[in-house]
DNA sequence: CTTCATGCAAACCCTTTGCACGTCG
DNA sequence: CGACGTGCAAAGGGTTTGCATGAAG
């Protein structure tokens, strides 16, 4: 985070730490939300700040959702991906990945591999009649 | 799109034409700024109701961008991935994919593969000192 | 003839900005 | 101490909604 170029507050190191150990995503709303939850009081303009210093710094993935809504997961720099549960928002990560390029004229700077379903605590919950937690 | 139970209205067929025939990635407004160049004058909810009717029958795939954008793919609702040109936007299909969940306890509902860099046309242009297209 | 698409404009609300103040480095 | 983080509240602007109208099926 520091070696990211941005400066370690109190307050950063709380909201990062609520948003790594969460192991979800979240929407700025969410993100915020979970904070007052905390006991955090974040400015609105500080979440988003924080969200896009992150992003810049390759620290943060984002997700379109419907609704035009934007779900971000707090990730290692490191080159990897993920599985994303679509009933509880964990997101696991995996560093597996051979997938190239299928076409040599097309120069490739980046790429995306997720995957979305339910986790297996997800699926059990439905196999037991449980409700899937949300939000 | 019928099949989807979408309703064809001459406004849609031509907005769907041009979505489809641009190959490209349109944010909302890029989308409602290209109809208006091509001759149409959607109203602004048609253009966000036509998206949201498209992803719901699963004939569009969107992706986040840098403040919060987001901008939208025409597709087919067959299972294929994409490759996106950065520099013009330019989208490219392609359907071999051959990854799986490399987890076993992980339901995978859907899964996403994408590809992003530079096509062969803005790579050239670049090696030549030209200047990409954009928007 | 019922259902759904369209336009317009107002309402919404998430997001951004400006500014003053505090503090990390 | 200089650059950057924070909060507050106002400004901003993309998106949504309500309603009347007309066309698709």
């Amino acid at each position: 985070m520091r070696r990211a170029g941005l400066r370690v507050t109190p307050l950063r190191r709380r909201l990062v730490r609520l948003f790594a150990a969460s192991g979800r995503w979240y929407s700025p709303q969410e993100l915020s939300a979970a904070a007052e939850k905390a006991g955090l009081r974040p400015g609105r303009a500080t979440v988003y700040r924080l969200i896009d210093a992150l992003t810049a710094a390759g620290l943060c993935k984002s997700y379109p959702q419907p609704n035009r809504l934007i779900r971000y997961v707090f990730c290692a720099p490191e080159h990897h991906h993920h599985m994303i549960c679509l009933d509880c928002g964990k997101v696991t990560d995996f560093a597996t990945c051979k997938v190239k390029a299928p076409d040599a004229t097309f120069t490739v700077k980046d790429h995306a591999v997720d995957f979305f379903g339910s986790c297996a605590l997800c699926r059990s919950d439905r196999t037991e009649g449980g409700r899937p937690i949300r939000g």
